[in-house]
RNA sequence: GGAUCUGUAGCUCAAUUGGAUAGAGCACUUGGCUUCGAACCAAGGGGUCGGGGGUUCGAGUCCCUCCAGGUCCA
């Protein structure tokens, strides 16, 4: 009988029922179950320590105590020992991770394994979320291949998941722009590169309409006629948004991205009445010099008795209406139509201040009129920045087009994978290279603190060794060439007869990380950062490339072939999910 | 001015959120392909975790205070 999925969670519940009948359970006792340094054991408790402290009491005898307390079952899972001033650390036995490994065998598998913490819910991610009618720059990558990969882990921890592309569709700019467009548009550049006609007619109608000018009224006047209603303007802004959205589509394409909607600001344009009326009658929301605002006195930054006052302004002293009430409306509409358990924003870090107060008023909006609050998650990322911490610039002026990222990323992959199997079919290196060198830049971001800022170097973004997409693209290429030279499918040796448990060091220490694939999915989807699971999977393809370099897998002997066809079918497993997870492709040659 | 985030090896980053001897990659030095893919592996040097103080069994992580930088709000 195989372990659970989850040992960690298995440890834990055996931790408890040992600690129940000694009291500590009713006072407060956990058991603090974490992956541990190998050095020590696979998994490691500390919980004693905290709770002796607490209590006043000796740690290790404590621990000594909830150890004596332990089932049967567990001593002939596990290697248990104390350590310290109380760490109780637990082993897996050669026999245990055989059968674990054994159990675990397919995607869908593992899939259920790890369902359980998302299990019937609903979440609404909000990511990527552009500018229309503006090209998209270096600057844009993060919230998408963040976004994308937090979509798919949720939904791999069993989530239903809807993506939400919230456009800035919607604004002051398109008045400059319809100026623009109106005076000097190029049908023919609109029909081959819509968006950067659009930039160039932006900055046109910008550089044509100065402050306090007559032009810039008539730019106003354009706007007016769009918020209004007239035909030929919507009809522009129609055209303007389609061809924006055509152009995104490009890069979401090569980036693996699909969105399930894309309700953009201009999407709550009729949605905000409903907001300025319920905060009003809630009494939420007051007037202050003309304007509707949102004051939380209990947060001392945006109370009204600040010396600088910084409401959550709503509607602004003229009626406009800015991102506060749109992005009220969004929260409400995600909660009432889609039924939202969780709610996820991915913007960068500057916008910490803006969340925080929206997500404020929507509790206590919500709570005053009695609707279901769902977890509300604002994930930030630093921002991309060059050597010198200032924002990125190429020296022209203008930002690193993503579109010129990606090409030039998948241009080097090519040379790459020529200079390594030249014999390769050109058709299959242009393959391979798009998966390589936009994994590479995929990877680049997933595999780094989304909190830090993002020193950007085109050296960092397409490198190809160490901690990178080839590297683990390579370790998958390299097991589907074993299976291929074996003359199996991999997931025939799933039931690889003969197979037996881990021997050697290097067997050992593959099939014991295996193991702590479940932890490295819960960290990253608990704490929304998938970089946690970068690294166990970077860690587990070194543990497999050791593993390649000491044992052999295509022996004579049966019995050890079977063994270590079946680590190398689980660490493909786990791979090529785990890569999956996180956005990327995946190969099986490069 | 107020708020907020960041500071870890020469460089780029980790550190399971208070746990055991702070780890990787790049770069540098050395060794390994007649053996399943060397885009690889093995080994080595390199650290007052921005400075100082405090909290405790235990601090890169928490509290205070300086220093440097990013960002937001006027």
């Amino acid at each position: 009988m195989a372990l659970p999925f989850h040992v960690t969670s298995h440890l834990d519940t055996a931790l408890r029922r040992a600690a129940d009948p000694l009291g500590l359970v009713a006072r407060g006792f956990e058991p603090e179950v974490r992956v541990a340094d190998p050095a020590h054991g696979d998994f490691q408790a500390n919980g004693a320590l905290a709770f002796a402290k607490r209590e006043k009491q000796n740690p290790r005898a404590l621990a000594q105590q909830i150890v004596d307390g332990l089932e049967p079952s567990l001593q002939a899972d596990f290697e248990i020992t104390l350590a310290g001033p109380g760490f109780i650390n637990f082993r897996i036995k050669p026999a245990a991770l055989f059968a674990w490994l054994c159990a675990y065998d397919t995607a869908q598998h593992l899939q259920t394994g790890a369902a359980s913490a998302h299990a019937g819910q609903t979440w609404v991610v909000d990511y990527s979320s552009p500018n229309t009618a503006k090209q998209m720059h270096v600057g844009h990558l993060r919230s998408a291949v963040i976004g994308e990969a937090l979509c798919r882990m949720l939904t791999f921890t069993g989530a239903k998941v809807i993506r939400d592309n919230h456009l800035g569709d919607w604004g002051t700019q398109f008045g400059k722009l319809i100026y623009g467009y109106k005076r000097w548009a190029d049908d023919a550049a609109l029909m081959s590169e819509p968006i950067e006609e659009l930039e160039r007619l932006y900055k046109l109608g910008h550089a044509a309409t100065p402050d306090d000018s007559p032009e810039l009224d008539e730019a106003r006047r354009e706007l007016v006629k769009l918020q209004n209603g007239d035909a030929a303007n919507v009809a522009l802004w129609k055209q303007f948004s389609e061809a924006s959205l055509r152009a995104f589509d490009e890069i979401y394409q090569r980036l693996g991205i699909r969105f399930d909607y894309n309700l953009g600001e201009s999407f709550y344009n009729d949605k905000v009445d409903r907001i300025y009326r319920e905060l009003a009658e809630t009494g939420l929301a007051e007037d202050s010099a003309g304007a509707l605002v949102v004051f939380h006195d209990e947060h001392p930054r945006f109370s009204r008795n600040n010396e600088r006052p910084n409401p959550f302004m709503v509607r602004k002293a003229d009626g406009a209406s800015g991102y506060a009430s749109t992005d009220l409306a969004t929260a409400l509409y995600r909660t009432e139509h889609f039924k939202a358990d969780g709610i996820v924003v991915v913007t960068d870090f500057r916008q910490t201040d803006h969340f925080e107060q929206l997500f404020l008023t929507v509790k206590k909006w919500f709570a005053a009129k009695n609707y279901r609050l769902p977890e509300l998650h604002h994930v930030t990322f630093g921002a991309v920045t060059d050597e010198a911490g200032k924002a990125l610039k190429t020296r022209d002026g203008g930002t690193i087009k993503l579109k010129a990222l990606l090409d030039e990323a998948v241009e080097r992959a090519f040379a790459l994978v020529t200079e390594k199997n030249p014999d390769l079919p050109e058709a299959e290196r242009r393959t391979i290279a798009q998966t390589v060198g936009v994994g590479a830049v995929q990877y680049a971001d997933l595999s780094q603190n989304r909190s830090s800022n993002y020193v950007f170097s085109w050296e960092k973004m397409l490198s190809f060794e160490g901690n990178t997409a080839p590297y683990l693209l390579y370790a998958i290429a390299r097991i589907h060439s074993i299976f291929r030279k074996a003359g199996v499918a991999p997931a025939t040796a799933a039931s690889e007869a003969g197979a037996t448990p881990p021997e050697t060091p290097t067997e050992t220490t593959l099939g014991r990380k295996l193991l702590k694939f479940p932890d490295a999915v819960r960290l990253a989807s608990d704490t929304l950062r998938p970089h946690h699971l970068s690294l166990y999977l970077y860690e587990l393809a070194g543990d497999y490339s050791s593993f390649n370099s000491a044992d052999k897998v295509l022996v004579d002997d049966p019995a050890l072939r079977a063994r270590r066809l079946l680590l190398c079918a689980r660490t493909l497993l786990v791979l090529e999910t785990g890569l999956h997870l996180l956005g990327l492709r995946t190969l099986e040659r490069m």
